[in-house]
RNA sequence: GCCCAGGUAGCUCAGUUGGUAGAGCAGCGGACUGAAAAUCCGCGUGUCGGUGGUUCGAUUCCGCCCCUGGGCA
């Protein structure tokens, strides 16, 4: 296999990702993979920005809306998901274009996470009760006392110290000593990764620009759609962008204009975050900081 | 034109009895191993409207000018 055969495409929202991988895709006979944790989810097809029915008829798409919203996604479910389908792309003599804005399911599917047992949800459950029982504090110390290496989380850190919790309650073994075993790559090919790197203020233009496209093309509907199935709020459907935002205005706290403002806002934070991961994380993949160039490259 | 009240960070403002200034919001930087559109950590970014004067020293006191808001004409 050359080193074509899969390419990844990882960029902040509304940098263009997915009209690229659409043109990629188009000209070199490629099938497209998601790498989103939000778009997995069927219920928000408008506020997660998904591909439109046309571009998916005319080429094929795979693991978009997927997983129905009262489940929850992980990056080791994605990779588990990610790895088979692109393997059968290639197999199929295509080439698999992997795209999508979250950096850890590219690092999961590449790298490998650490091994570590399947917590049941009873004792997810029973973590987060734990600690708002005893408070962050002493729930930090507990996790601490199980697992010393854990000390580098702050006590505002409730996910990782859920997680540490969880782990340990389940398999009576620290997270650490999980997360010390080799990573499991899943992919047996290397890819060929290119991470876009807008200019920031146009970027954020574009945030804008969007957020108040989804508020006039269906997404206030959609979002109301998701609220009436009263799902746990914990679950990461209901912390997609716009979500709270639109609950906001839909129960009359908020004004339309205040909760777009506030979509508008949080998009461009959440842009902020993804380039900070890129800048970051991503250092041996390809900068392409202009798309329009890139894509006559092709 | 005259009389008030203001002009300090991107915004709203505090403050300095004269020793070059600080809050909130906004913003920026960073971490990241199965919730990652998540969860956290860190950072004031400033000709204190301009210009003269007094002073060892002026953002602060004084003069003049400019701008904004309100009032009187």
């Amino acid at each position: 296999m050359n080193r074509e055969t899969v390419i990844f495409i990882a960029g902040p929202t509304a940098s263009g990702k997915s009209r690229l991988a659409l043109k990629l895709a188009q000209k070199q006979a490629g099938e497209i993979v998601n790498a989103d944790a939000m778009q997995v989810y069927a219920d928000l097809r408008v506020l997660t920005a998904r591909p439109s029915t046309e571009d998916e008829a005319c080429i094929p798409h795979h693991i978009y809306g997927v997983i129905d919203g009262a489940e929850r996604c992980s990056a080791g479910r994605w990779a588990r998901m990610a790895a088979p389908t692109i393997e059968d792309i290639v197999k199929r003599g295509k080439i698999a274009i992997v795209v999508g804005g979250t950096g850890l399911y590219f690092k999961a599917l590449e790298e490998g996470l650490s091994p570590v047992p399947e917590v049941p949800e009873e004792i997810r459950a029973l973590a987060k009760a734990r600690r708002n029982e005893i408070g962050a504090a002493a729930f930090r110390k507990e996790v601490i006392s199980a697992d010393p290496a854990m000390t580098r989380l702050p006590e505002g850190d409730t996910q990782r110290l859920v997680r540490a919790w969880e782990v340990f309650k389940a398999t009576g073994k620290p997270l650490s000593y999980f997360q010390a075993r080799p990573r499991e790559p899943l992919m047996t090919v290397s890819p060929q990764k290119f991470v876009l790197t807008p200019e920031r203020e146009n970027l954020y233009r574009r945030c804008d620009a969007r957020a108040s496209a989804m508020f006039d093309e269906g997404g206030i509907d959609e979002a109301a759609q998701l609220l009436q199935r009263r799902l746990d709020p914990s679950l990461p459907v209901m912390k997609a962008l716009g979500v709270g935002e639109i609950a906001g205005f839909l129960a009359g706290r908020q004004s339309r204009d205040g909760a777009l403002a506030d979509l508008q806002q949080e998009t461009r934070r959440f842009a902020k975050r993804q380039l900070t991961w890129f800048r970051n994380q991503t250092r041996n993949w390809h900068s392409v900081s202009d798309v329009a160039q890139f894509e006559a490259s092709f």
